[in-house]
DNA sequence: ATTATCTATAGATCTATAGATAATGC
DNA sequence: ATTATCTATAGATCTATAGATAATGC
């Protein structure tokens, strides 16, 4: 029906200054969080004004869905790709990455914790999230488990919470001790921990 | 000093009063953080007037601060008594401490993650925090080194650093999925995984 | 007489919208 | 002609204080 409306396109440079906007956003939002962060400062980061980002995001909360779409979009090809004990492999990767990269560490720690709560606008978001990874990395240690390479005594499940709560957790000690410890090298001292066999350096 | 100026006490329900106050902003702050918070909900649910309140705690950050006293008074006579293998075994305890109080858990999370901004008011508490909880918690896995019980490849500062993220990163967890694993039950195992014997049940 | 509490309010935000002006796509 | 952006502002917060009234310790 896009064909009924009488429609004309956006400007060449819209989709460039809507990307400015999304990451004043994600800057704004690292730092204080989505329910204490301003309009106001994420305009002013955008040069320009309250109105005008309105105009692009017309609610507080349209603007942090668009958030989420970039992180989206950015990131989640990772676990598709990988299985085994290749994926628990590449979370070391992983690992590295987000160490090089405080500020999306930040944005995510700042977030998950904010969003708690069942009334908070990304909520849902953070339950998905948390159940997808879940399952891709439980897949992977009984992956693993199959194969002979988990310890014994050691869940699969119980695995995969221990993962995703030690990789959560030391972005935060991060945050408060910049450089005070390697997160690659603490993560894959976990992931042998569970482990038979080490994995490749 | 104090008897040079003319003093006269408090009123008897002043201490119950200023309590109910400091709970009902542990409440809040829970809820929604220390920045998003607002004096009227706190003082709503404490069953005073803001102004009532501010007779208490005449700045916001006062307020943050009566409740970290008294979360501190609380709780932290653990480290003292405990070395070694048996501080290690202590931490199972804590952590049903913790599953058994999601409300102090969520303030915790929630607090912990806001605060990594260095113009914070928390951030140095949680500094301090973290520094304090990292050193005995190494300690007691050199005390196991020394006695023969931590594996070969496990540092005592890298084993301190995993128990404090799994720690913190499972009570988010546990906030988006209420009783969907075990605290304790993950948390001995990720000790067990570092150790040459299992603790005891 | 002092402490606790309240009403009222100052002054500073914040989100969102209305309406005007500037810039661009077809 | 439509989209982007701005100024101005409505309406709703929020923190903190001033000043009045109620309650209590010595």
């Amino acid at each position: 029906m896009s064909t009924n409306t009488a429609r004309r396109g956006e400007y060449a440079k819209t989709a460039r200054r809507r990307q400015q906007i999304v990451d004043a956003a994600s800057v704004v939002f690292a730092k204080v969080g989505f329910l204490n962060a301003s309009l106001g400062e994420i305009a002013s980061l955008a040069g320009m004004s309250v109105a005008g980002l309105n105009h692009h995001f017309p609610t507080k909360t349209s603007l942090l869905e668009a958030v989420f779409e970039q992180r989206d979009a950015e990131a989640e090809t990772f676990f598709e790709g990988n299985s085994g004990v290749a994926l628990l492999q590449g979370l070391i990767d992983v690992a590295e990455r987000d160490q090089a990269n405080p500020s999306v560490t930040r944005f995510f720690a700042m977030m998950s914790a904010e969003s708690t709560t069942e009334d908070h606008p990304a909520n849902a978001y953070f339950k998905r999230r948390y159940a997808a990874i879940l399952s891709h990395v439980e897949g992977a240690f009984r992956d693993a488990q199959a194969e002979g390479e988990l310890r014994s005594g050691i869940e699969p499940i119980e695995a995969a919470r221990a993962y995703v709560a030690l990789s959560d957790g030391l972005q935060v000690q991060g945050l408060y001790q910049p450089g005070a410890f390697s997160l690659p090298q603490i993560t894959r001292k976990l992931l042998e921990s569970f482990l038979v066999h080490p994995l490749s350096p």
